[in-house]
DNA sequence: CTCTCATGTCAACAGCTGTTGGCCAACAAT
DNA sequence: ATTGTTGGCCAACAGCTGTTGACATGAGAG
């Protein structure tokens, strides 16, 4: 029975509005104006329901990679499976900016950064140690993200035409091979 | 013959800390105050030998991969070339920060962003496709970089613990076979 | 109806930003 | 010695930033 607030409609419509901003423009073009505008509301209500724009920013930046259960995946499946799943998250519901608010601010903020290496931690890399055991994990884990981010940023990021261009199935193709070389070692 | 004007000393201690700046901190949190203040000059001397802040960035935005000539590598060093030029690129010179100030800011800085795009045509692109063939190279061209970017970002400005603390010449064993995969298609 | 408290607005603050123009000192050429 | 030019500093501007506190308004409980 959580007794349901009026004000929590409000309290959405600015952590919406502010992973879109964050998720555009990064942490440091963003303004607390901005965001308020965008919710229709007054910038002191940011600061009254957030306190001020650095928990805000930490409040957009919540993300759950959804990893299905990599140990269940057959071996051979794996590159192609793991490629697939993090196009679809990145390009799936455009409402669902986290993923791009993180990366996007981890580059030139340290709060991001520690949040994307938190998340590598405690989501990545268990995923993958029940795919390919413990002793290999952290090690692969760390080039198998280097190089499903670097997708990441030349695509959404940068939009290197070549990158950008490719349909998703293409994409998956063209990265399975060098994943599966990286996991088998 | 070119006189040598006293400024001109001044002008490339102004680029040294501005870049020093940029690849630290990214372009917004970059003020002309702190690098004129790293120069040990005043703020308006930058204003008079750039024009404004936006033109100083784009002077510290000049890069030369210096790709050596892909065409003269034999195909299988081809993968590990690649990647140990990239790493002693990157962490060959601490005073030639111009490859991090272009990472850093192309994620936030569409300016820069187009800059990067601008290098991809014009140096990786044009090097690889002397290596595998022009029909191949833009798209292939486009993989690897995505593989390589992905490195720096992770080890170099994320510093993901697994990627950033393996040693040069495990990251190039680690990388090649990947590479290997993408470059044969 | 009245009291209360949650919800929201308004105006202002202090600080930092890029940028500008006026002024000063040193030096080279006449 | 006088002039013009170059290299440099200082003080100030207008704009935007995060943040704050005082004040209005609405609804719901007694």
């Amino acid at each position: 029975m959580t007794t349901p607030r009026r004000s929590d409609q409000t309290k959405t419509a600015i952590l919406r509005a502010a992973r879109e901003r964050f998720a555009a423009h990064g942490y440091e073009r963003t303004t607390i104006r901005a965001v308020a505008a965008d919710a229709e509301i007054d910038p002191s209500m940011v600061m009254r329901y957030f306190g001020s724009k650095e928990q805000l920013f930490d409040a957009a930046l919540a993300v759950d990679l959804r990893l299905p259960d990599l140990g269940a995946v057959p071996a051979r499946q794996l590159p192609a499976t793991l490629v697939r799943h993090f196009v679809e998250r990145w390009e799936g519901d455009p409402a669902d900016d986290a993923l791009l608010v993180l990366l996007r601010s981890a580059v030139t903020n340290e709060q991001a950064a520690a949040r994307m290496r938190e998340v590598f931690a405690t989501q990545v890399a268990p995923a993958l140690a029940a795919a390919i055991g413990p002793e290999r994990a952290a090690r692969t884990a760390g080039l198998v993200a280097a190089q499903l981010l670097g997708l990441a940023l030349t695509r959404y990021l940068l939009a290197l035409p070549p990158v950008a261009a490719l349909p998703p199935e293409d994409l998956v193709n063209g990265l399975a091979p060098a994943l599966a070389a990286t996991l088998a070692g």
